[in-house]
DNA sequence: TGTCAACTTTACACAGTGTCAAGTTGATTC
DNA sequence: GAATCAACTTGACACTGTGTAAAGTTGACA
């Protein structure tokens, strides 16, 4: 897709994805900048500071990679169980997608109250997911009997938060297939009484 | 316990680490010195960098908080449950403890690679223990069936680590007690095959 | 022709880390 | 009692990256 004829608010946007995509560039906004094709100064143009910017760029990206479709099917699950397993087959497989910028955003929050409260809401949307699977769980009378719902909630949500995402891919060397079906496993024998894998 | 006696390294550490114990303070090196009652100049005297002083700062913690003798219960546990429960007791606890200071340390992670080498290295140290309670669990042909030591390994590694810690109790609100007992049974559920946590 | 928005260019303030060089001070030693 | 030395202080400065400010350019539109 040519990048002449769209707005510069969108080429500073993609220059922003692309480079905190690869782990290895620097994103810092005069980089941004020089790969948007504009002065560093245009960026505080379009958005007041960097927390905004990447801000900004999440939402972007969720546009393009059209994070609401990616829930649907755990949205139309018939059980509690597939509801689960769809959610993290949805968010577990969106993560990689969102890392760099994830990243870019979890190093600004001790520094930057807005770009906190940023990754913070977003990560409560999450929470909002794993509160539905587990309610889910729960109407089918299935949730292990020594937890509560919030519990429940609560792991999960850590069980599939970035970090851990961060810890067993990037570290551990596990492949984002691997991470998917061990994490489905994961939960399923913590959260679900009698839980056999659906292989 | 008076402070005057004191070497000045040592005055140095302490304040590096009663400023960032309370997550409040800015522990910058100004503030440290400040803290320790010398020049800024004097901690340079005394360690190279900020990650160094940091890192000097997480073995004095080690020392004072005899983080060997806490580990002890677990490396005497005569069954792999038991030596599972113990050093999730052993490492849980201390987290809090270490907590400031590991914050710090991490957030440095992305901009100094010295700082990510000494924090990675503590959280291998951290996997041994992790790898140890597998092995102890396995050799009681109790590993849930469908786990191989390895992927059991990482899984408790991620359960345990300071990032799932902070999301728990930081986030979630989850009490020092209600975090350990609860990543007890989820290491017990997840990793042990016929679990029936001791009461 | 004039106006306006979008953008560029240059310059600067600010925070925080780390470096450098020239003191001071108090204990040890001859 | 003078010289020496290590430990520390003082003050200045370089560097990075963010964000601000002000004046200049350019192309479209009326």
């Amino acid at each position: 897709m040519s990048t002449e004829n769209l707005s510069t608010r969108t080429r500073i946007l993609n220059a922003a994805w692309k480079l905190l995509e690869d782990s290895a560039s620097k994103a810092r906004m005069s980089d941004i900048a020089k790969a948007a094709g504009v002065s560093r100064q245009a960026l505080y143009l379009h958005f007041p500071n960097r927390a905004d910017l990447l801000i900004a760029t999440t939402r972007h990206i969720d546009e393009a990679k059209q994070i609401e479709v990616r829930l649907a099917p755990s949205r139309a699950a018939t059980s509690g169980v597939e509801r689960l397993a769809r959610f993290i087959e949805a968010w577990g497989n969106y993560i990689p997608e969102i890392y760099g910028v994830a990243r870019a955003l979890m190093a600004m929050q001790d520094s930057d109250a807005e770009a906190r409260q940023a990754w913070s809401d977003r990560m409560l949307a999450v929470r909002e997911g794993c509160k539905a699977a587990v309610a889910a769980i729960e109407a089918d009378g299935l949730l292990a009997e020594s937890l509560d719902s919030g519990t429940a909630t609560d792991l999960l949500w850590a069980m599939l938060s970035v970090r851990n995402w961060e810890l067993l891919t990037v570290q551990c060397g596990w492949t984002q297939d691997t991470y998917i079906s061990e994490i489905k496993a994961l939960a399923g024998r913590s959260l679900v009484s009698e839980f056999t894998p659906d292989h």
